[in-house]
DNA sequence: TTGGTTTGACCTGTC
DNA sequence: GGACAGGTCAAACCA
């Protein structure tokens, strides 16, 4: 929740200099395509031309604003709905509150989560995914609680890939592994690489049933828009020079990129670049393109790694700073 | 030289 | 307090 403000700023009325591979997108089919519409017609643009294209801009920069206004409120009644002296927390074992873990170890942040705040969830199962959305409320020192979210995602993948490398269009770096008790196959930890400020964990383990299903299960949220960039934007008009087919939409909920790279034997179906905002993915029914991706959950086919020449990281101090808006490699 | 991965050691919490 | 297990660190390795 305290994410929100940062991602609605950066979905929403964006300035155009600040979004470049968008800008430069063609086929934009939306009322959200203004920037690219924008960019694309600006030599030839009239003076009518850019007062119309002003007033839209300023007036998705209001519902900016009254979006962001909005989360400030509502997180201003979380807030207060989580008063020290308890009143109106929900019992930890409402709301469907899992038993406890077989294991006789908990995550620290499931455990911090499990003292004296809410835990929500919620279950779906998909086709061949399955997502669990669980939110947990982590104690602060000064006894409030940030809601941590936790979602298990399953996906199939070729067994034969050891790899534990699921793309969800963000950048992870994998910082350990380790082999659990109840399952022969290795689990991996990763964090996000986008930032080092950036709070999200991910953990990737094989099925202990099924060999072909990856369960990878995400802590927290992001700080930061989805990672993009321009070359990996199909249908858009790249620095490269290349253009392939891609859909842009903006909704209630978010900007969803819909890729085709079927022609580059890609695969690339769903990038939800608004993943950031709080449980918007589970609220946008159809979302998902294919009976074999679990609807709500930004997935992409398994498959062969970028170069590691072309990717950007930043994680570790000695590892340089890319400035905001910067494009990525996926 | 840079940056990601691997992997053994270490830390911490639970029983 | 010790054993156990999950999670993390960080040096070494590799591309």
């Amino acid at each position: 929740m305290d994410t929100a403000p940062v991602c609605l700023d950066l979905m929403v009325g964006r300035p155009m200099d600040r979004e470049p591979s968008l800008a430069r997108c063609t086929g934009s089919r939306t009322e959200a395509g203004i920037a690219s519409s924008a960019c694309s017609r600006a030599p030839s643009m009239t003076n009518d031309e850019a007062k119309i294209l002003e007033a839209k801009l300023t007036q998705v920069s209001e519902e900016n604003r009254r979006l962001t206004e909005m989360i400030a409120y509502l997180y201003g009644n979380k807030v207060a709905r989580q008063s020290p002296d308890g009143e109106g927390q929900q019992p930890a074992s409402t709301a469907g509150s899992p038993t406890p873990p077989a294991g006789r170890k908990r995550s620290r942040d499931s455990m911090d989560a499990s003292h004296s705040c809410d835990v929500e969830i919620s279950n779906r199962n998909v086709g061949t995914g399955e997502a669990e959305h669980v939110d947990v409320d982590s104690p602060l020192s000064n006894g409030t609680c940030r809601r941590i979210k936790v979602k298990k995602v399953c996906t199939r993948i070729d067994p034969s890939d050891t790899s534990l490398v699921v793309k969800d269009g963000y950048q992870w770096r994998k910082y350990g592994q380790k082999v659990t008790r109840d399952n022969p196959s290795p689990r991996a930890y990763f964090r996000c690489a986008f930032a080092p400020s950036c709070p999200v964990k991910k953990k990737v383990q094989r099925s202990a049933e099924d060999s072909s299903v990856v369960e990878a299960t995400y802590e927290g949220e992001h700080n930061h828009p989805r990672p993009t960039r321009a070359g990996e934007l199909p249908g858009c008009t790249t620095q490269g020079g290349g253009s392939v087919p891609c859909s842009i939409s903006i909704n209630s909920s978010g900007p969803t990129i819909t890729l085709d790279l079927t022609k580059n034997g890609g695969g690339v179906q769903v990038l939800d670049a608004g993943e950031a905002q709080p449980g918007h993915e589970e609220s946008v029914p159809g979302r998902s393109p294919s009976p074999e991706i679990p609807e709500g959950v930004w997935w992409e086919q398994i498959g062969p790694r970028a170069p590691p020449g072309d990717q950007k990281f930043i994680d570790a101090p000695r590892r340089r700073a890319i400035p905001a808006g910067s494009c990525w490699i996926i």
